[in-house]
DNA sequence: GTCTATACATCGATAGAC
DNA sequence: GTCTATCGATGTATAGAC
């Protein structure tokens, strides 16, 4: 067997797309089929069972938004900077992909605590032994570039600024008019909405 | 047929156990059934079908919960109180029931958008007839009690600040250290960590 | 590797006795 | 109202031809 053979891509995308739509519980391995333009035979050749192609799509998409994070993490010194492409960055990532974060978030609470290797995983992939952005924190108040702030409370507010409005935007869109997460100045408002309202709590 | 019979609020007590950690498609009528002490039989005697069962139990928790948030809209007019009354309330409403909010965002985008009548539904009830959170932050700005911002981006970041934490609480309680969502302090710590961050950035 | 046909399990729903 | 027994539909997985 050839390891990424043509069929086995079209397949993962197939299935990345029903998956991330109908959560694991109601994806079809026969929609998987159809979109792939295959039969569905033919996924369990390639990947025995649904649990199986499950665990690998959602490992994949895990990665993605992870490495994601950790990359923008040593791009610039200057911390406000740092906030501003971390934002850029991640919605960019996260908005056109509109199911990913309200799949991971709804997966991963039904999963065994163990899968939560792939944090660490993937921070040792980039050659982190700890949570990098705590470091990153507590590097900015080392040097004095913020405030002392405590760094699990901050990540938990700036995190759901960021993901949040994308993870709710089905219900959002009706309650709060003139809404439209795939404009193309969506993603600008947002970081300097996000940063107006941060930094002036941060800041030393 | 009783209004509410014993039964009947068993299965509800039941199925709306299952369905927030199980989600729609995961849920087994069966594992209901077990859960209320009674025969899957009972359950369509009374409720006919799964997906008429479902609806029933998404209709009471999203309006209980939108009728939290509405409730507390009117208890002060110090705008700096209200947000700090709302992060308190909303937060020991939706910490106790662990899956709510996880269930709620996972389903509702899964929802015909017809269903977000639920919403003005209860605003009507409450008196309103426009979003009234909108409403609250336009008249506090009004009032120069805090400065000129954009209801909708504030809201987005208010409520991602509330929600998220709760929300991916399975993930955050295994890469951000020593962190207890279900912890006696937390709800306070997590005002005052909300309102510090905030209120710098939208004080007049 | 890819297909058709089918086995096997499970789930939602109903029939019918009490 | 509540139960047992069972039907019918659907879903995952496999057997076997090509």
């Amino acid at each position: 067997m050839e390891f990424n053979s043509d069929t086995e891509q079209k397949i993962m995308r197939a299935a990345t797309e029903v998956f991330l739509e109908k959560g694991k519980d109601g994806a079809r391995m026969q929609e998987i089929a159809n979109r792939a333009g295959i039969n569905k035979a033919l996924l369990h050749y390639y990947f025995r069972s649904k649990d199986k192609l499950f665990e690998q799509v959602f490992r994949q998409e895990f990665k993605f938004i992870l490495s994601n994070i950790v990359q923008v993490l040593s791009v610039t010194d200057d911390f406000k900077e740092f906030l501003r492409q971390f934002v850029r960055n991640y919605l960019q990532a996260i908005i056109p992909r509109r199911n990913l974060m309200r799949f991971i978030i709804w997966e991963i609470a039904k999963m065994q605590p163990n899968l939560v290797q792939y944090f660490f995983e993937t921070f040792r992939e980039h050659g982190y032994t700890e949570n990098p952005v705590i470091l990153r924190i507590k590097k900015a108040i080392d040097e004095g570039q913020i405030k002392p702030v405590d760094p699990v409370q901050f990540i938990m507010s700036f995190l759901g600024m960021c993901i949040f409005p994308v993870m709710a935007a089905p219900i959002l869109q009706h309650i709060l008019y003139h809404l439209d997460i795939n404009d193309a100045d969506f993603i600008e408002q947002r970081v300097e909405a996000i940063l107006d309202l941060v930094w002036n709590g941060i800041k030393p």
